[in-house]
Formats: C-alpha cells, structure tokens, sequence
DNA sequence: GCGGACAAGATTGCGAACAATCTTCCGAAG
DNA sequence: CTTCGGAAGATTGTTCGCAATCTTGTCCGC
C-alpha cells in the first residue's frame, strides 16, 4: 500500500476505509463538521479528502446538498464488474509474463489457504484470500494504470462484496476458477491466463446477475 | 458531454482543457494563485480543482511543493493504451449489441468524413474525426463506468496525441481499422467489434512504442 | 572559486469566519 | 385537511489570514 504522506492523505484513507468496512452505509449522508471531529482534524480536510472521494466515484456530491455514500445499483454492479473484467484479465496476461517464480509460489500459498477455508466452510476467510489473490496477481503485473482504476472500482462495489460467495454451490465454482488462473501465470501462457479471469469474471457476474434482491447485514 | 454545475466545475474543466489543448505544458508548475487570476476565481477553487486533477492522474501532487501537469513517461504511454484498449473494446462489445440504427448512421458519417480529410491530407481534421468516432461508439455503448474511466485515461495522453497519426503509413491502416469496428457494430456483431477494437488499439500501441523519440511541438 | 549555513521570499496547508443555499418547520389561507 | 408562503436552522461554498514548509539568493569560511 502507499504510505500516507500527511494529515490529509491520512483522513482520505481513514473515510475509504469507514466506506469500505460498512460503517458509513451507502446513502448516508456526510457531513462535514460531523466527520471533521469524528477524525479529529479541520473541515478543511475533510473537504479535500471527500471531493477526492467523489472523484473516484465512491461518494457523491451535489452542489449545495452535501456528500452521500455512492449507492450503486444493481445495473451498475454489473457495470462494474465487466469492467474489472477486463482490465484485471489485462493484469492476468502481464502477470503471466511478469511474475517472478517468488511471486507464483505466494499466488499458490494463497491458493492453499482459501482451499483449507472452504473445507472448513470458513466463508470470510474464504472471500479474503480471495481478495489476496486478486491483490497478489495485480501486484505481479506491474501494471500501475490497471492497477489504480481497478482499486478505484472494488471500492465502489462495497454492497456486493460478500453477495457472489453466499450463493449455493459458489464457492466450488470459484476455487477452480482461481485455480485455472493461477495455472496459467504459473505456466507463463499470458492467453490461458486472460481467458482463464474473464471466464471467472464471468462467472462472478453471471451470479450477481441473478442474485438481484436479497441485501446483506 | 456533462453540463456544468456551478464555477468550480467550471474552472475544473477549464484546467482539464488547458492541460489537454497543451497550454499547460506537461511538468509545468501549477501555482495556485497564478492559476485564480488566469480563471478569475478565488484560490480555493483551484485548490479544489488541482485536488480533482490529481486524483485522475492529470497533475501530480507533491505536498508543500504544490502542482505539476503529469508527464508521462513513453512506457506509462503504453500502459495507458493497453488499459484503453481493454475498456474500449469493452465498450465496443456493448455498442455492436447496443446501437440504434440512429447512432450507426452517425458512426457511418464521421468515418466518411475521416475518409475525405484523409484523402485531402488533413490529418489535424482525421484526428479529430478519430477522437469523435471513438467517443461516438462510447455513446452508443452506454457503459457509463467503462466512459468515466476512458475519459481520464485520454486526459493523460495530451503528449502523444498526434504522434501515431504522424508516422508515415499509419493513417490508411487506422482508417481501415476503424472502418472494421464500425462495419462489426452496424452488423450488431460483438465478438466481431471488441476484436476489431482490439486489433485497432494494438496498431496504436505498436506505432507507438517503435517511436520513443520525437517530440511533437 | 566553491560549498555550506542562513535569511528572505514565495507558496502551500489549514483553521476561522462569513456569505450563499438548502431544508425544515410553522402558520395561515383556501 | 391540504397547500402555499416564509422564517429559522442547518449545511455547504468561499474568502481571509496565518503558520508551516519549501525555494532562492546571499554571505562567509575554506
């Protein structure tokens, strides 16, 4: 992760990452002087950290009405996830060219630990080494553009982020998907490796699709 | 394009076009005060401007060492067509199953157009026909999320706008090359349009990373 | 002549106060 | 009872001012 450079930078993190855990809910409304003592700094910084936030379209800001959390709808999931489709099968084709045998042997450790997770039925863990595994493979890329634009998205997607794992007979699906693609980087073949995530993705949207009620706590 | 709201927006996209049109030349200093005169708005706006700029990777940041236009380097270039490319093919796919015959018809005249200023030479006219006819297929994509992230890849690319258009032999085959998109969205073809996009932004990254010298003025 | 401390100027970061705008609540008319 | 109007409160947008930090120029020792 980027080292935080200041006061400023300090609050930004600190509101993507009360985004991102839930405890700002979407919709909710941000107030400037609530959030300013909340994280002990000046509105001032507050202010920047949300007009950044807004930019990166995670909250939104109405002229004169304040900041919300970004509701994303359910067309706008799908959106989303199309869109990490292709940039994070981008990263996957790099990966396959780039990564280091260091790099393959984390990929597979992590591979390894969310195997163990679903014997145990451990769901949570399960959907965490499933984000180290996006992580690991994007960080083998080396590709900074891709890289930002898909951190910006998965930020937005807060509300689904358990939704895809909860469904029945899922999880399986999934584990051979991310399985597949590990493969494929691990063999340097950059096309399995690109059509190895997009089928993945595809996957993923294809569940969110159908999934369209049903909110999580 | 989106309408603006209010005076910040106002100077924002103002900056955004003094930046892409090259009036603010690519590691130049920002000075916030310099910069409210020129607009005629107070220093804050422009704060909250550059902020916005450099969270989509136009200027950089540096703390107490205030802003500078983003110069990217020839192999962030090649980043950012790769991750265009994918995003652009994406928005390809949707707009061969999206398009009305309306906007087909309109994609149809703007290639024409780019044929005439092509056979005229004018290869200042081509491009501009080019920006349109790829903006014209983000239209009729309606893939918002996929259009909001184009849109800041191609603010960064003021340096090599016209340089692929410049080397010898390249305007037929990117004339023909977007002639393919275009035929694969009117016959409401998708794999045929994202391959075709794909093929077309390759020839761009192709041309351009064989160019890693000379500057256009 | 050259390099490093030091001071002066320039610029950004931030807090406080004020103005502009929106929201809410209350009352009165229909 | 509903709806319109307006005033009070809340919240955002902007300006001002000052402290913190960086940059530049100068002077002194070597």
């Amino acid at each position: 992760m980027a080292s935080v450079r200041g006061p400023a930078d300090a609050a930004y993190e600190q509101l993507r990452s009360l985004i991102f855990r839930g405890e700002l809910q979407p919709n909710e409304r941000l107030v400037e002087v609530d959030l300013a003592a909340r994280l002990r700094v000046g509105r001032a910084v507050v202010r920047t950290a949300l007009v950044r936030l807004g930019q990166d379209g995670i909250v939104v800001l109405t002229p004169h009405r304040g900041a919300r959390v970004k509701l994303v709808s359910e067309a706008e999931a799908v959106e989303i996830v199309q869109t990490r489709a292709v940039l994070e099968a981008l990263t996957s084709r790099q990966a396959a060219v780039q990564a280091t045998t260091r790099e393959i042997d984390g990929l597979r450790r992590t591979l390894e630990r969310m195997s163990a997770r679903l014997a145990a039925g451990d769901l949570l863990g399960y959907s965490e080494g499933n984000a180290a595994l996006h992580a690991g493979i994007i960080a083998a890329s080396r590709h900074q553009t891709a890289a930002r634009l898909i951190s910006g998205l998965r930020a937005q997607m807060v509300r689904f982020q358990f939704r895809t794992i909860l469904v029945p007979g899922r999880p399986p699906e999934s584990y051979q998907e991310h399985s597949a693609i590990v493969e494929a980087i691990a063999a340097h073949d950059p096309d399995a490796a690109e059509a190895a995530m997009r089928h993945h993705l595809r996957g993923v949207e294809r569940t969110l699709s159908r999934t369209n009620r049903a909110e999580v706590p």
